[in-house]
DNA sequence: CCACGTCTGTCCCACAGCGCACATAGGTAA
DNA sequence: TTACCTATGTGCGCTGTGGGACAGACGTGG
């Protein structure tokens, strides 16, 4: 594995979607970037406000989350080294969703008007970018469905194992009080959903210090909503395995 | 208001997105679409499926909804005249969403591979666009949190709203059965919840003919999802009031 | 060591919505 | 007219979860 990554001062992994790019695009991207430490709730951008940084995590994960004008908010999408905090761009424009650190880690952070430029210049980080917006577009559409119609167990299973991938170890911090920010759920309800797992010996949940033990026993906890998401977002850096077309409708 | 679309044959009105663009790129666009009749539960496309060609309602209602694997569907955006379906485009690629359509209408469809020619020409295409884009994304976003949260009677006094919006008439078909697939609940559930509107004096439904008799008391008992996405179409297509930008988060 | 703050497990009640079933009304065709 | 299909209204029991509260476990700092 390349580590290419000289501003990965952390030594802590890399962004798969730079990994993927032509070495020549990655090394002029990798002049534009600085590295950045990111601890937990960190807000990245707020919505509305116009977007003037990419992130590109390189270990950690980052959420975007809806806030509500009661105070309430519910995860739209989880993003972690395979992905790119801050799209779909446009120039003095900004998302209508937060950006907030969910587990500390580390981002490459370019300006996004350099970023602009740059990808005139690079169709591969066009490509590149364009398929992952994309895939961010079904990650949120999927949560759309999974929130309304998946229990809190089904989704409290679905987080972790997201988490799981994107942390990269057994391991990691997130209390139950924003976990239920995070679902959409009462606290209680999850310490109930989370003391479920526990007690099937798939989680260990420890005062803020979640372990995964059973990885497998969690995906069939989980929904479909877990693996629809992870194929979509693995078709962007490795495109080999292509998804067979659906029945496609008459012409129109 | 100018009726340029000389593609219109239906005369039933126009796409805001191209009535935005200046004269020189809507007609040139214009000379690559056809306009094209869609009725009630056309499917556009299927998830997955490369994109062929992007549709921009000129009347009626397109959903793009997320299906799953136990038939189940749940709407994530609706579009009509304001918007275009099919987007983000991105070559040889599809969406993880099904396009249908939900109340019959005309659509101007237009191949992608031309779709793509012309925007590389046209900057303001490509910028509206992608402004469209970042806001059906956020609509999504939006739909996430509100499935999640909010009641169905908030929820169906929303979807009657857009669709209210986006008919132009105070009538229009949609059954309970349907509706209820959209929301995401039982049919029996919705019948609850339209009769309480009914009862209230807002709407009138009877045997799939929604009425929509006080459309501000409507607005009353919707949640707040349906300002918040009207407002983030309604700055796509008209820029000039400025959203108050969020309070920043420092800097990174 | 103790004190305090944080985090979790649990219990109560209330209620929206599911799952299911059935009756009825509007529309259509013979 | 009758027969039939579609769509809506409604009733009932059940369950998941919200809303709220409290006790106990863990961990840190004094």
């Amino acid at each position: 594995m390349s580590h290419d990554a000289r501003h990965d001062v952390a030594g802590a992994g890399e962004n798969r979607i730079l990994t993927a790019l032509p070495s020549a695009d990655r090394d002029e991207l990798f002049g534009l970037v600085r590295n950045v430490t990111l601890p937990v709730k960190t807000v990245l951008f707020e919505p509305g406000a116009p977007i003037e940084a990419l992130f590109f995590p390189t270990n950690g994960v980052i959420s975007l989350v809806t806030p509500l004008h009661d105070g309430a908010i519910v995860e739209v999408a989880t993003i972690g080294n395979e992905g790119i905090v801050g799209v779909p761009l446009v120039p003095l424009s900004g998302l209508a969703v937060r950006a907030i650190s969910q587990v500390a880690g580390h981002s490459l952070r370019i300006d996004a008007a350099a970023f602009l430029a740059l990808s005139e210049r690079s169709t591969a980080l066009q490509a590149l970018v364009d398929k992952y917006t994309q895939a961010l577009f079904g990650q949120i559409s999927q949560a759309a469905a999974c929130n309304r119609l998946h229990s809190s167990e089904e989704r409290l299973s679905r987080w972790l194992l997201m988490s799981h991938d994107r942390v990269g170890s057994d391991q990691f911090m997130i209390t139950q009080e924003f976990l239920g920010q995070m679902l959409g759920a009462r606290r209680s309800t999850v310490s109930v959903s989370a003391g479920i797992l526990q007690r099937a010996g798939l989680i260990r949940y420890v005062r803020g210090h979640v372990t995964i033990v059973d990885r497998a026993g969690l995906e069939a906890v989980s929904c479909e909503c877990y693996s629809v998401i992870r194929n979509e977002l693995e078709r962007v850096v490795d495109p080999s395995p292509q998804r067979p077309p659906k029945a496609a409708p008459e012409r129109l």
